[in-house]
Order: structure tokens, then C-alpha cells, then sequence
DNA sequence: CACAAAAGTTAATCTACATTAACTTCATTT
DNA sequence: AAATGAAGTTAATGTAGATTAACTTTTGTG
């Protein structure tokens, strides 16, 4: 299956995608293959392409002035690397977005999302439930910072996440749980 | 100005809604009024309608196991209260939306919000636009929150919600910023 | 293969914040 | 005005997780 076929197949289980639409949409986006720690989006840049994963995976961290990393989250296949707010606004980004292993990714730009939205308003409705999603686990995981031990929240990401937690570097895990690799070490070998 | 004009008003700052457009929405919409402590949603019940606030304010919360209220957000004078996950995938509510006082909103409902998209299809790019920015917003709690201490974070809220901090009780502000009151209320005899 | 750099571990010490509990102040109702 | 409860304060003690630093293991590279 092709990249772009996977893109669609994905769209289709959001909204419905009609064939003429599917190649409309193709002349709208562009494929890209990042490497091992390139950036997709650099903190600071305004985020100019909305990208959807097709391999691999990607971090999206938040960099504080003593340049500590805090990771909001990982994109892996299906789902999306960018700064939404910088995306929509065109401001500067909060967050960078980095490839944690080499990442093939289709992107939407900024400069024609609206003319899409124009061409095919199913993309639009497509994107409204997309944000829909992301607004909603963003929320979800607002309450588990709150309300969870380190030691319940990196077992609720081992269950959501079986194949991330084999696949990347522990120290990444530790900044998305929001501790240190130090306390993460301790914390998992008392499991 | 008619609560309906406000909403209109608010509407024209994200999109613009022309006059006919305007007059079709008055027949999707509801107005009505919640006194001091009653529910606009209930952790654990479908959410039907998302509510723009007119006046006053509202909590969003999430009540743990051990019945303890995590305020997510305040939601004052155009904003929105609304468990959304629910919303938009009639499932039972995560969070509860109460209200600090009594409060007038206008509301949106679960059971023609797609008649209302296909009728006005200005109406989905403003609630997608919406959501993208309190997506945004969303994103950036959870950096302040896993970056700052409850003191940066009381002073950031002080500086984003002048007029809450004085008229909603301060065992809701310690709350939202995540910390008990008694320890809220140390940190702040110490500035 | 050798070496350097990156990733992970262990342990001592420190701190932001939680918990418990007793007390005070303020608001609401009778 | 008395009474009840809700909101806020203070202080003692406890704990999850940070910091620092020394060390080991793994990975990547000339």
C-alpha cells in the first residue's frame, strides 16, 4: 500500500472520502521522509505543514530555559506531528517536533489548507473530529498528571503504548511521565 | 444586547456569519439559565448540549475514586462548558460542569449539531476553529503544569484570570492549580 | 576492534507539596 | 443573636519525586 493510500484508508475511518475527492486531495499534499533526530518542527519557527505519520514515530516536546526537555507526546502510525496552535495561527511554535527513528510522513500546508477546506468541505469536518480527538485525550491526560502516581500513569502507558515502551529510549518515557530518568529507573525496578 | 446578539457577536470575531445565516441558527439554539450550584453536565451522563456562556461563570471538574474535584477549567463570558469527548461521541461524561453562580448560557445540542453543520456550513469551521484554540490551550496547561511550580502557576493565573481570582472561592483556584488549600494557602501568605 | 558518547543505574540528600488535625473567620439560616 | 456550616489558616509530620554525583552498560562510529 502506498503512503497516500494509507492516508485515505485513515480519512475513510473519520469521514467518507469519495475517489474523485481522494485524487482532488492528492495534489493538495506532499510526501517526506524525515531522518533519525531531524526536526519536523523547530520551537520557535512557525509550523507551516500539519504532518500524518505514515512509519516510524516522532516526540513533540516543549524545551524550558534551562533547556530541559518535557515531551507532550508521541506520534506514531496514523497519528499527527505538529504545533496545532502555531499551524492555525501562524505564530511561533511552542513545540518542537522531532523524528525519534528515520519517519515518512504526508504534510499539509498552511499555505493551501484553507483552499482545501474550499475543495473538498468533507476535510474540513475530517480535521474538526481529528482536533475533536486530540482536544479530548489532551484533556484526559491533564487529569491523570493530577490525579496519578508516576508509578500508575507509566502503567496506563504501557497498556496504550506496548510497542513504545519496547521501541524507545526509557529517558524519553521518563520526560512524557513528567519525571526524571533517575526516578523513573528506581520507580520501574520496583515493579 | 439580547444573549443570542452576544453569541452572534463572538461568532463574527472567529468567522463571518451573515444575517440570514444568523437568524437560522436562533432555531438550532436554546437559551437558559442554571442557578448557583446546579449542573450543566454530570460525570457519567451523555452530554447533550455544549453551552456558550453568557454570563457568570462555570467548573469544570474531575471527581476521583476518592471523591476529590480536579478543576480542569473555569469557564466565564465566551467561554465554553462542555464535557466535549462526550459531546461529540455520546458517551459518558468524564467530567462534571458545574455552576459558581447563577448562569445564563446559550445552547447547542447533541441532536441537531450535524443538521446544523449541513445547514451552515460556516458553523463547522467556527467550532473547528474553537476547538483548535482551546486544544492550544489545553497543550499549553499541561506545559505550565509540568514545568512550574503552584506558585508560578498562581501568579500565571492571576495575571490570565484577573477577576476570578477575587470572586471564586480560593479552595477552587487551589484546585485547578493542582495543590490542596491549605498548602495554597501558605504559598500565598508568602508572596 | 577500540574508543567515545549516550543511556541507564544506584544511592545520599533535599524540597515541594500532601496529610492530618485543631483552630479561626465568615456567611446563612432560624 | 445564637447556631450551624462553609471557607480559610496554621503547624507538625510524612512522602513522592528532584538533584547531585559516581558508576555501569549499551550503542554508535572512525
Amino acid at each position: 500500500m502506498t503512503a497516500f493510500n494509507a492516508l485515505v484508508d485513515y480519512i475513510n475511518q473519520v469521514v467518507t472520502l469519495d475517489d474523485a475527492s481522494a485524487a482532488l486531495l492528492k495534489t493538495f499534499v506532499t510526501e517526506r521522509t524525515y531522518l533519525k533526530h531531524q526536526y519536523i518542527v523547530q520551537q520557535g519557527d512557525v509550523c507551516k505543514t500539519e504532518s500524518f505519520v505514515i512509519s516510524c514515530c516522532t516526540k513533540t516536546f516543549y524545551a524550558n530555559e534551562n533547556g530541559q526537555e518535557h515531551i507532550i507526546y508521541f506520534a506514531v502510525e496514523n497519528w499527527w506531528s505538529a504545533d496545532i496552535g502555531s499551524f492555525v495561527s501562524q505564530t511561533p511554535a511552542d513545540f518542537s517536533v522531532q523524528c525519534i527513528e528515520d519517519t515518512k510522513v504526508i504534510q499539509f500546508h498552511s499555505h493551501n489548507i484553507e483552499a482545501l477546506f474550499e475543495a473538498i468541505p468533507v476535510m474540513e469536518r475530517f480535521f474538526r473530529k481529528i482536533i475533536e480527538r486530540a482536544y479530548t485525550s489532551s484533556q484526559k491526560r491533564l487529569i491523570r498528571n493530577y490525579s496519578h502516581t508516576a508509578k500508575e500513569r507509566y502503567l496506563h502507558f504501557k497498556k496504550t503504548h506496548p510497542y513504545l515502551d519496547q521501541r524507545i529510549p526509557q529517558y524519553m518515557i521518563a520526560s512524557y511521565l513528567g519525571v526524571t530518568k533517575e526516578f523513573f529507573s528506581k520507580m520501574k525496578s520496583s515493579l
